[in-house]
DNA sequence: CTCGCACCTGACACCGGTACCACATTGCTC
DNA sequence: GAGCAATGTGGTACCGGTGTCAGGTGCGAG
């Protein structure tokens, strides 16, 4: 039974306990040197009688590694990354590795302040979901590194950064996704989720000058976009694409601004989760219907849009397995496996299921 | 410009790059004590130009705060959870505390080893969404506390265990949801998500006794259902609540089993947004519309009820609330300003919309 | 019987902070 | 001009582990 200390007892105690010295229980209860069989009997039944447990950050101290993971994502609460935090959580406790997590609601400057509450920690390796646009704005990160402190990006790569990253492939999922719905017969592809900014750019060039200094994932899936379009010979629309605040309400004004235009278009193609929901409350509001009326292909999927009516035609991302890649890129150069630093990219599943049909004729 | 040690430089190196004693370093990084404005600046600068960071870990040793709370949750990826772990986040940041999330897969041995990591580091606190049943359960949460770790429950209380429970009010949601079925005329109402049990139990009070040995939550909304049934005089059916696995899947089963019956359920209520989309897809199988043929309520709203044809009627949880409330009810005990521990209680909202209706006619 | 060696064990320095306290210096009073 | 308080600074013990190392013990060989 252990005993009801208020205050955890040292290994001095444990010793004294045991009537054997301070140095010998560390051996015992660190499990390291050696110790004569009866004496370690005696150190493990006087731990074992006090309760002892032993103080993780003094052993960090004298150690220098504390066993534990740092990880920076926007926001624990997007199912996406919740999915990512588990796979890294899952895949690093079973290294004997715990997990801080940091939210920072897509703010860079907490990201920054973040990487520093980890660097205090002394935290044995980071995995970070970067709102950082390119290597200029990324100093925190080579801070980090130049604290010696092993890096993984997750999610987003960041142009210019020579680290590991575990990425899905964005644009061709998003080419794929599109050429989908070029098939089908579509022309007129709206894009939901744009590059934030208040004023549309009418050239392309511009768009895609805007897109790659903003959000890197929502830049690929642009690209990949712009792709399919390209392979099948569709001229770029300005009109089609979304621009603004990246919010489901945001979402549900463009979408009805593109659908009360002379030439509307006949399929959607949303980039997040929100951007779905704000297209569909959109189409309602407007009285038309997926599929029938207007077809849809979303990222991210969940067991809601298999239950939609008709049921969405998705683009699933590994969020699990992005975690845990992650966790293990981040492992090997704790290890010093350092192969050189890469692009680790994951595929995504395209769920076809009844949100695409062809383009109703007018 | 920070140099690119790899390791960090310590107080010391800054003390002599200063030209000055250890302490006075200490003193002017650490904020405590007075040093001359003179030396102060010294220190400042040779801080600076080293790019000097206290070592956190060092400084918990002697202080022996760590400035770090821990979150035991089932799933982190869970939205649910996921919404709670940001509220407690953003709170303990707010006080300048981090916290580290452990994720139990709904499992009492992880959420065991959970603790001990927990006590191990010296966090300053802990929230946990427990998954023990009763106080004999509990033994890993007593242990904690007799380290002398503040705790605080969340989402689930612990029947005898004597903590600050932050929690929902599950039983009026419910019975409120079930009578609002009632009332539009049903009385044929299913309970989807029941006790995790392979024998259906025959009599009520099996049931009860079951659903208490069992999940705190599911207890409580299993009793809400039940109040609302005795409310109105409508006599308990064992055959219209769900048992077994708590799985999407095994919810198309059991849904299915009961429309299968000579008697079936007109109305449907789902207690977690799994039981939601596995009871729709038994509906969509069986050929059945939601609201015009089977009436359908459930819990954890998300942005997609809202955009189902029809929208779904669902009971909304505060998750982000209840992280905060946690964290701050967490802090006063950390605090010492302790009010007797007690259960705080945070109501959720019913949102009306549109997948209730009469019964229809046989 | 003595010496040497293998075998155990405990003392102690260290990790990088915090915080107490002693002491040196300055300036003021009487 | 001596005495003393206020002020500023550095020495040092401590937090609770890890890990090196000196030295004591017991055994076998010569």
């Amino acid at each position: 039974m252990a005993s009801d200390h208020s205050v955890p007892p040292t290994i001095s105690e444990v010793a004294e306990a045991a009537g054997v010295g301070r140095s010998t229980a560390a051996r015992t209860l660190g499990g390291y040197g050696y110790v004569s069989p009866e004496l370690r009997e005696r150190v493990l039944a006087a731990a074992e009688r006090l309760g002892y447990r032993a103080n993780a950050l003094a052993r960090s101290m004298s150690t220098g590694v504390s066993q534990t993971l740092g990880v920076i994502v926007a926001d624990i609460a997007n199912p996406f990354f919740g999915g990512v935090v588990r796979g890294i959580s899952d895949a690093s406790r079973a290294r004997g590795f715990d997990t801080l997590v940091l939210s920072t609601h897509e703010d860079l400057d907490e990201e920054i302040a973040a990487i520093n509450v980890l660097i205090d920690k002394r935290v044995d390796g980071i995995v970070v979901a970067s709102a950082a646009l390119d290597a200029a704005s990324a100093g925190h990160i080579e801070q980090a590194r130049s604290h010696g402190i092993p890096l993984v990006l997750v999610d987003r790569a960041v142009p210019g950064v020579d680290l590991d990253a575990v990425v899905v492939d964005n644009r061709t999922a998003s080419r794929e996704a599109v050429a989908h719905l070029i098939d089908a017969g579509h022309r007129r592809i709206g894009f939901v989720w744009g590059p934030p900014v208040a004023d549309r750019p009418r050239r392309r060039r511009d768009l895609i000058d805007l897109a790659s200094r903003n959000l890197w994932t929502d830049g690929e899936r642009l690209q990949g976009y712009l792709d399919a379009l390209d392979d099948e010979g569709i001229v770029f629309d300005a009109d089609l694409v979304m621009v603004g605040e990246k919010t489901e309400e945001n979402a549900v004004r463009e979408v009805s601004r593109m659908l009360a235009t002379d030439d509307p278009p006949t399929a959607l193609f949303c980039t997040e989760n929100d951007a779905v929901t704000g297209a569909l409350r959109a189409l309602r509001s407007a009285g038309l219907r997926v599929a029938d009326d207007v077809s849809l292909i979303g990222f991210d999927d969940s067991s809601w849009a298999a239950v939609m009516e008709p049921p969405l035609t998705m683009i699933e991302q590994p969020t699990l397995a992005l975690g845990v890649r992650a966790a293990e890129a981040l492992f090997a150069v704790i290890d010093g496996e350092a192969a050189p630093a890469g692009r680790h990219t994951l595929g995504t599943r395209f769920v076809e299921r009844a949100s695409v049909a062809p383009p109703r004729k007018r």
